[in-house]
DNA sequence: ACCTATTAATAAAT
DNA sequence: TATTTATTAATAGGT
């Protein structure tokens, strides 16, 4: 909404980029807001300018008991035990437990990474392969549904984009017809004004039709990955 | 934007304040991620939907890292000594920060596992892909370089195998050439007593060779996989 | 879930 | 930075 699309990448113009920002923070402070009073939900939201400013929101300017509320559910979601273990002396035990979780994620994730393999045996290591075979199916079988749909979207939009062309070109053959059917009798009179007078020479203006900019929006799968 | 103005208060209609709800969820997570792009600014956004299920935005899906700076800003801009890390609000912080870094790791799981591919992007999905296929090559080549190890162990243990079976045939060898002597001189005598007494017949006792044990122990690999 | 009249947000200009 | 305005985007209410 403004005088013209935005494309979704970063503005390069730095004042641009500020101007936006500062608009797009107010906006977005505001439809925070105005989710959670219109839906009685309970919105928290914090962020930091392209100059390393905060700014934030939170319902009912509570910022800590979203946090405390976002713990819990993250914890209670994950069943990892009972999550009003908040206490001072609970504390520790929960990091602990917690780290500990994460500890043993990340070497998985490592592990799918293809790193740190050197501590699994030859038995973790094929059921590793098998599983990652497995993985890339799906994903490149999501990745080929993906791009088939939007092949199927841009050729509808090209269809789309030709028929108002059809409709364009034929409207401008009439206006061009009319045009000179105009001219010829225009010229008729001038000719028999001129031989009179012994003037010579006529001009016709000739329209030229701006270029069309079918396939200028490409989905992103179609342009290399930018780094 | 629709059809009228809405009034800024609680939408008391329970199906309408769902249906706004998730409507301008979707908006709200839009504008958050546009801002971020756009504008180059780091964003979080949390919440809790009327029933009380979350729903969370963070740039670049860390929001350990914001929450993390949010920290560190308010600390700084606090001015506040390290004491104040022992109060509850902290702890808060402390724990949704290591919640979030456990859900991110979470979910990176089941993208490796193939699962829960709907959230993500065609360019998340290539890059998923891309580290697959470079883990699973990994995993690949470390399997590879673990059978061939395996291989060359057991060359090694066959060849030492082979030495001693060597040594000992020559050993055998020797051993049965005494004994041949040693009969053919016991056998001269007892046969200069036989032919003395008159009796007949021989025996020499034949030793035989247990079977070697080479290809017993083969490599795990070597086997189907149990179970 | 999809549609569309209408309001709201905002990009560019000032 | 604030205001204006043309234009796009979000969405309320309906199907």
């Amino acid at each position: 909404m403004g005088r013209g699309k935005v494309e979704m990448k970063r503005i390069e113009n730095k004042i641009n980029r500020q101007v936006t920002f500062s608009k797009r923070r107010t906006g977005l402070l505001k439809k925070a807001h105005e989710i959670s009073v219109l839906c009685d939900a309970e919105v928290a939201l914090l962020g930091f300018s392209p100059k390393g400013k905060l700014f934030q929101y939170s319902t009912d300017s509570c910022m800590e008991r979203i946090l405390e509320r976002y713990d819990r559910y993250s914890y209670s979601n994950r069943q990892l035990g009972p999550s009003d273990l908040t206490t001072y002396g609970s504390w520790a035990l929960e990091k602990a437990k917690l780290n500990a979780r994460l500890e043993v994620l990340q070497k998985n994730l490592k592990h799918y990474d293809g790193e740190d393999l050197d501590t699994c045996s030859l038995k973790e290591l094929q059921s590793l392969e098998q599983q990652l075979d497995s993985a890339l199916k799906h994903i490149r079988s999501k990745r080929n549904q993906m791009m088939h749909q939007s092949v199927t979207a841009l050729q509808k939009r090209a269809k789309s984009i030709q028929d108002q062309n059809n409709v364009l070109e034929k409207n401008v053959k009439e206006k061009e017809k009319e045009k000179t059917l105009a001219c010829q009798q225009h010229s008729t009179y001038i000719n028999a004004t001129m031989s009179t007078l012994n003037i010579g020479g006529s001009n016709v203006y000739e329209p030229r039709r701006g270029e069309e900019e079918i396939g200028r929006e490409m989905p992103s799968w179609m342009r290399p990955a930018e780094d």
